[in-house]
DNA sequence: TTTAGAATTAGAATGATTCTAACTGCATTG
DNA sequence: CAATGCAGTTAGAATCATTCTAATTCTAAA
């Protein structure tokens, strides 16, 4: 056993760099990297397996394990969102902003919507004194615009 | 059991009648009677496990596969919810009147929330123009006032 | 360089749900 | 009333998403 186990805080050096971003503390190794980026650059809410998908073209021995591995870490850290609107598969989402989700019932894309005035859910629904909330998850079933036109 | 005269489209005698609630359309089996007074009478939110397991005392031969048929019946008829809430298994609801719902992340509860006043998701958020909803499904997340005081 | 712990991997295991094919029972028809 | 047909039901198999396991590799500190 380690007499002295010395690395606390763990010193930012070499892969052990961290983002910086929402004061989140994730080992950015090559993997997550690769799998944050797909992520950051899709909108369309990919599942683990379509994630593994457009990293392959990167990393080409990446496995559904680590992509999974890769989400939850980032998912834990804050740096990414789970979303679930069906039964199935779950969605990913980089989009740190606040928004909600709009799922459209006869394509099946899912639309990011962003807030235009604060919302406080407490003055919609009445929750038991003492409740805390940590977030709201709000998602919008319907038809989108596309969908709805024809 | 009651035998009866004929049925144009389907007329509600003996098994083949229908449950009277905003105008539905299910034939309301045995299995499907119990399955709905199950969960009509429980306010937790429970799995098609548990589901199975409380419809047992009273009818022991039930299987999963008849819970699950009879739950997507009732839920395409409108009769019950399917809420999703967490990766894993889907829960049930027969709350029907316009709730939604609050996630213990400690005790895991889950707790139906009415409204106080009238909601309109489109003043907050910023939907494509054209987008139509059909229903919106609000969870939040947070801590439940009994877990909150420990 | 050594070493402990973290990351990664393939494949196995698990868990939830859906499918399949056979069977049952009610209700309309003959 | 018997024959027929279809919806409902069933057990078990199949599928699909996810998690676990155990072995291996990598990283950074000592």
């Amino acid at each position: 056993m380690p007499p002295s186990p010395s690395r606390t805080p763990a010193k930012p050096t070499g892969l052990d760099c961290r983002l910086a971003v929402l004061g989140s503390d994730v080992r950015l190794t090559p993997h997550r990297r690769e799998v944050f980026e797909v992520l950051a650059s899709s909108t369309d809410h990919p599942t683990a397996y379509d994630i593994l998908d457009r990293v392959k073209s990167r990393s080409p021995g990446m496995s559904l394990a680590t992509v999974y591995n890769c989400l939850e870490h980032l998912t834990t850290a804050g740096l990414i969102k789970l979303v679930h609107l069906e039964r199935g598969q779950s969605r990913y989402c980089a989009n740190l902003h606040e928004h909600i989700h709009f799922h459209c019932e006869t394509c099946g894309k899912v639309i990011d919507a962003h807030p235009t005035t604060d919302f406080d859910p407490a003055k919609f629904w009445n929750l038991p004194a003492g409740t805390k909330i940590a977030r709201t998850d709000l998602a919008i079933h319907g038809t989108c615009s596309k969908c709805a036109a024809q």
